[in-house]
DNA sequence: GTAGGGTTAG
């Protein structure tokens, strides 16, 4: 028998023990098994030898135990070889490298496997090792847990190992586990650790956090400053965030950095103006790139399309290709987008059978995403119902509640019913879509249904996502909620909004009281509505901002018909450019008048 | 071989 093969050659100690005194005594204690090649255990072997491995307290007797458990191939059973290496590591007489010797001669370690030996590493004298099996379980495509990650961590803390810790730390936010604090304590963070964090702050939502990190590098007491990275990052959270204003801060600092010539980080802060309802600066910086490439125009384009610029978004489209800048698919996007809020309905469908014909580019769920909300938003339902089902795309939640959205636009019960379903069918259905049902009944004046559905919520527990809106003062970004009454400044902000209110009535501003859901009189539903979040935050935005200066306000849901009349009257009335972002789209009020197919 | 990164429906 050539048992001496099958060793590992490093286990050198072993070949010693296996050659020398133990072979006769463990023969003599263990039964082996028939062929080496075979694993054959039965339950009552596994549960005798895991107690043994559990029992030994001697170095001798665990050399002993391992000899035999190679000798009989037993390494091959998982359970068996998981209790002899933690045994090993975490015994009176642990050694790391006899660790070592026994994790390779696993066959294929699981992650239990993994998670023993590189705890074992964290707090030995070579944390490194650690760190270098936790990137050959990604090679090997053995999962990774939190707890793997956490002696990961500890390993590259101990070796003081910036690049180790930020490749963790990236991977933990990656796999959804949050622990932010490891970047806390990385003693020596260098512009890429902050650009990762910052990175994983936007991929989780949190875009306010990103741009307070981008100020803390900024601060005099970090050493190392933001770079293009850093700027194209926090661009794409002012953007998001409707941030404007820190969107100009940051622009200044890529001037003063010279990183201006990038082409990504101008087609960003292309993106980063449009998405702040600032068409001119961002057209002016897309004047100012030289060989504008086809995301610089894709970028223009988006932004003339959500601003409402259907017309200059058109042009921009066939101006790029005089320039023989090939569209591609996100060129499209735009462009069908454009038709959209525009209500170009004949050019749209257009558009949709040009792309695959002459450019050879399949549509894709989000152009389909287009046209569903351009044929609803015109009333043309039972055509964007068409177009879902004829679609070589599966249809997704959000497709359905664009088209439920339109429902909501055009009072239209039965098809809002059956999307609802559809969206039940495929278990996506959130709280915000049985408002929209509850919309659509309540501007039919089906009370009845209302009641029911308001039931139905409540018995579920369906919890809807308040409405809230906000407004950026100097860099900062200021939050209001329905009713609001945290605001420091409350009072002053109600006082404004009574005078406000006041006003607009003399200019014949008259609440607009079906799209509110209760079954009130008129004069209280007129009551109730009054406090909606962006009508704090415009009345806010006029107290604290000098005459003549736009009002630009996000909101996290639609916007109300009510809402929309009150910053288009308000735009007239105080001489006031209003910009409002709500989930779907740009709205932008100036002398009484809204830029696009109004409320639609 | 060297982390983090440009435009994308509602």
């Amino acid at each position: 028998m050539s048992y001496f093969l099958t060793l590992h050659p490093s286990s050198l100690n072993l070949r010693f023990y296996l050659s020398v005194s133990c072979f006769t005594t463990l023969t003599n204690l263990f039964p082996t098994t028939s062929s080496q090649n075979q694993l054959n255990i039965t339950k009552q072997t596994q549960k005798h030898l895991i107690s043994l491995i559990k029992s030994c307290s001697k170095k001798t007797h665990f050399l002993q135990i391992h000899a035999h458990i190679i000798l009989t191939s037993l390494i091959q059973d998982p359970t068996i070889s998981l209790h002899l290496l933690s045994r090993i590591s975490f015994s009176p007489f642990r050694e790391t490298r006899y660790s070592r010797q026994i994790f390779d001669q696993i066959p294929n370690p699981n992650l239990s496997h993994f998670n023993t030996i590189i705890r074992a590493y964290s707090i030995s004298n070579s944390p490194e090792q650690a760190f270098f099996l936790f990137k050959n379980m990604r090679q090997k495509c053995v999962p990774t847990s939190p707890l793997t990650c956490s002696f990961a961590i500890k390993s590259c803390i101990r070796f003081c190992s910036l690049i180790g810790g930020v490749q963790i730390h990236a991977r933990i936010l990656r796999d959804g586990v949050q622990a932010c604090r490891v970047f806390d304590e990385i003693s020596q963070r260098d512009t890429v650790a902050w650009n990762v964090l910052i990175s994983c702050y936007i991929r989780n939502q949190r875009t306010r956090d990103a741009l307070c990190l981008f100020d803390n590098m900024n601060s005099e007491e970090n050493e190392c400053k933001p770079d293009d990275v850093t700027c194209l990052l926090v661009l794409h959270a002012c953007a998001q965030l409707g941030a404007l204003e820190f969107g100009e801060k940051v622009h200044s600092f890529i001037e003063e950095h010279g990183y201006g010539d990038a082409k990504n980080v101008c087609n960003s802060l292309i993106a980063m103006y449009s998405r702040c309802g600032s068409l001119d600066k961002a057209y002016w910086v897309f004047k100012g790139i030289r060989e504008k490439n086809v995301v610089s125009w894709s970028a223009m384009i988006h932004g003339f399309a959500i601003n409402g610029h259907g017309r200059e978004a058109i042009e921009a489209f066939e101006e790029m290709q005089r320039r023989s800048v090939l569209p591609d698919d996100q060129t499209f996007t735009g462009v069908l987008l454009a038709c959209s809020h525009c209500g170009f309905v004949d050019e749209g469908m257009m558009f949709l059978d040009r792309m695959s014909k002459e450019f050879n580019i399949l549509p894709n769920i989000h152009h389909y995403g287009c046209i569903v909300d351009l044929l609803g938003r015109a009333g043309l339902l039972d055509q964007a119902y068409q177009v879902i089902m004829s679609m070589e795309v599966k249809p997704d939640s959000t497709i359905w509640r664009t088209l439920l959205g339109a429902c909501r636009i055009h009072g239209h019960v039965n098809l809002g019913e059956r999307v609802v379903g559809q969206l039940i069918e495929l278990k996506a259905q959130e709280a915000g879509d049985y408002v929209l049902l509850l919309n659509i009944y309540s501007s039919v004046g089906n009370w009845e249904k209302v009641k029911e559905l308001r039931c139905f919520m409540k018995e579920k527990g369906i919890q809807t996502t308040p409405g809230c809106s906000t407004i950026e003062l100097k860099g900062v970004v200021q939050d209001f909620v329905v009713d609001d009454v945290s605001h420091p400044r409350k009072d002053e902000i109600y006082e404004m909004l009574d005078e406000i209110n006041k006003q607009l009535k003399i200019a014949g501003y008259v609440a607009e009281i079906t799209s509110e859901l209760h079954n009130l009189a008129a004069e209280e539903k007129g009551y109730a509505l009054s406090y909606h979040s962006e009508k704090l935050a415009i009345a806010f935005g006029v107290l604290v901002t000098p005459p003549g200066t736009a009002i630009r306000v996000a909101k996290n849901l639609r916007i109300c018909v009510d809402c929309h009349n009150f910053a288009k009257v308000l735009s007239g009335v105080y001489n006031r450019e209003v910009i409002i972002r709500d989930r779907t789209r740009f709205h932008h009020f100036r002398e009484g008048h809204c830029s696009c197919n109004d409320y639609w």
